[in-house]
DNA sequence: ACTTCATCTGAACAATTGCTCAATCGTTAA
DNA sequence: TTAACGATTGAGCAATTGTTCAGATGAAGT
């Protein structure tokens, strides 16, 4: 037979420190906001368009060229990078140049090499 | 019509550039792995979980309670962090506690929070 | 005006994701 | 052994994602 309910008896949760994890949580500014920045770097894609772009400004072109695809799944990712200001373009006749437009990305990214190289990936 | 082909004229993509975004993408270690920790913190409820467990030593059951959520759903996050070995649990009779195995995913999270609070979320 | 070409856009598609539901596993207590 | 219960698993599902394709847009050259 399955459980007879979802949940678990409300007097068995650890009611303090549910209480205190939930401070925590709420504490911790927007989570949305937050999970939208790793959503973001979560596509190898894009993590590849970041990285080419803070060392150095390319057009759409040289990056579909870089990465071997097309040059509209570039425009749509960049798209995306430029809706949350990671990415600033700059137009020149009818090419584009971008580049990066922060500075904390850079940072991050470095933060969760130092993840990877320690742990390697896990399982 | 449309473009003739995908690309743009060989000559037109900025060789040397192109090829000095090559070398900062390869030297920067595993882009999946990478990617991979992006993904696993991309989502709000692993977010939460993480956050939760940063504080308190929890089981399923609390977790479940304080996110509203189902204890299944807890079950299979908590496989997805444990396979990344963001998570470990320690065992006592029928509860497992899990709690946070990873020092450095404090230090992403306070980074990427920098982000948003001076950036907001874009458009 | 017309063409060219870099870029952008929207529709469509397969693949992936996060959840619920139902069933099962493993440990504890009767 | 049986029942109870926290945790786990797998199937199924709607929603989201990343890409391609075809076409539109906009700037420069003829």
């Amino acid at each position: 037979m399955s459980r007879k309910n979802g949940a678990c008896e409300i007097t068995y949760v650890h009611a303090a420190r549910v209480k205190a994890a939930r401070r925590a949580i709420q504490d911790n500014g927007s989570i949305f906001g937050l999970a939208e920045i790793f959503k973001i770097l979560a596509d190898p894609t894009r993590l590849k368009i970041v990285l080419a772009l803070a060392r150095e400004e390319l057009c759409v072109c040289d990056i579909a060229a870089l990465l071997g695809i097309s040059e509209s799944a570039i425009s749509h990712q960049i798209r995306l990078l430029k809706s949350l200001r990671l990415v600033k373009h700059r137009r020149e006749g009818k090419m584009a140049y971008y580049s990066l437009d922060d500075e904390h990305i850079e940072d991050l990214i470095r933060v969760a090499n130092r993840h990877v190289e320690e742990y390697g990936r896990g399982k």
